[in-house]
DNA sequence: AAAATAATTTAGGCAAGGCTAAATTTTACA
DNA sequence: TGTAAAATTTAGCCTTGCCTAAATTATTTT
């Protein structure tokens, strides 16, 4: 049976936590789902205890996704990607605002919608932010590309994937002309405090390892 | 605060059995809603004691909405019938798959994506069964339609609306050309078991009362 | 290695929103 | 009008999913 809301959420950002290969920790979640470490634990033993678990589950030792738990979280996940490419090319959402309105969403479209909606969309590799869209039998693409922070002066590449940015943060490079499919050169590299400049678009700006981190690019 | 999906549910479905203009009885309640008449008892008696009530209600009488409670089942019924519309012109939903999705989404759905998909649609006065879709400050336009059972030989119309049709019955009118827009004339009557002999489109049927009563009608 | 601190788990509780069984009204009808 | 049937309400219970406070276990620090 279909997870419900909650538990689909905690298998989201389970699969988040746990994209490192180390499992996710109570605090972690509780601080990602916005609910007290209590109030974790609680559910995660519930759900590693039934039938066939949707997680793995030691004391003190963190959580960690079953293939079944994993299958759950990246039907979510698609669901959440293709609904954001979806706002903002038809209803004219811009990306920093479709975020909350896709985390909504996601646990009541059914399978239909989201084959509608890919379909649509002609099958779309990633979403507005550039992340990878789990694939309709429910894998998540390789990933090739490599943070901004690695490259150093002279190296190009083109924007591939913003992550984790805030809607602030989302805005702000969007004025920069940073966002997906935009071309970037390095003219410089600050070995002391890893500030990058990089020139986009007839511009050059300083960014701090704050902001290189969040950016991924397909290095040319 | 916004009432949960459930409180939107109840006030959706006493908005619809108390446009007759009595109470809504606990009975009809549950089974619309799908629940025990129990149940229904013990919502109600709590949203009647809340501080500004959203329905009124008294033991044995049945329930009605407040205004407030009208105005909150307004627009719960504008979402869904927005999203009805939205799913058949955009998605290539056909009308009788629509209504399950859309009841879903009509709970999670923001007041923006509201006003993205009614300003996408034009402001759509009805929806695809061409029930009339509330006005963005919450009020239900008049309807002028009279039912097809009251038409009689040699009167002609146009289809308006089908009402409380399930999805069986809804593809077989589709068949017979029965949707909104069509137009219509009576060719013939049987006062025995109201019968009315129809023609749309070059073509000729017989429908009973079971079904001339849900098809409503401008007339002409 | 002991003490302090941080992370985690246990225990007990609460609100929402259902259910069943039993009691009570209301309505219908003989 | 009295009684049977139908509708409604009451009472008590359950699950989900969260919370707080207290207890326990891990991790750091000294």
């Amino acid at each position: 049976m279909k997870p419900s809301t909650s538990i689909q959420d905690y298998l989201k950002r389970i699969y988040e936590l746990t994209e490192n290969g180390s499992p996710a920790s109570t605090n972690d979640l509780a601080r990602e789902l916005n609910i007290k470490p209590a109030s974790v634990t609680g559910m995660i033993q519930k759900l590693a205890n039934e039938k066939p678990a949707l997680l793995e589950y030691q004391k003190h030792q963190g959580v960690t996704l079953t293939s079944a738990g994993k299958k759950a979280a990246l039907e979510v996940i698609r669901h959440h990607r293709l609904l954001e490419t979806w706002l903002v090319q038809t209803l004219g959402y811009s990306w920093d605002e479709v975020h909350e309105e896709a985390e909504r969403l996601e646990h009541v479209i059914s399978e239909d919608f989201e084959r509608r909606i890919a379909a649509a969309l002609g099958h779309p590799l990633r979403d507005p932010h550039g992340e990878l869209i789990p694939t309709a039998d429910l894998k998540m693409p390789l990933d090739d590309s490599t943070p901004l922070s690695a490259l150093r002066k002279n190296q190009t590449g083109k924007i591939l994937c913003i992550k984790g940015a805030d809607a602030d943060l989302l805005r702000h490079l969007d004025e920069l002309g940073l966002t997906p499919n935009a071309m970037i050169e390095v003219t410089d590299y600050s070995p002391f405090d890893h500030n990058l400049t990089i020139k986009v678009e007839k511009k050059t700006h300083v960014l701090g390892l704050s902001v290189t981190s969040k950016i991924f690019i397909e290095q040319k």
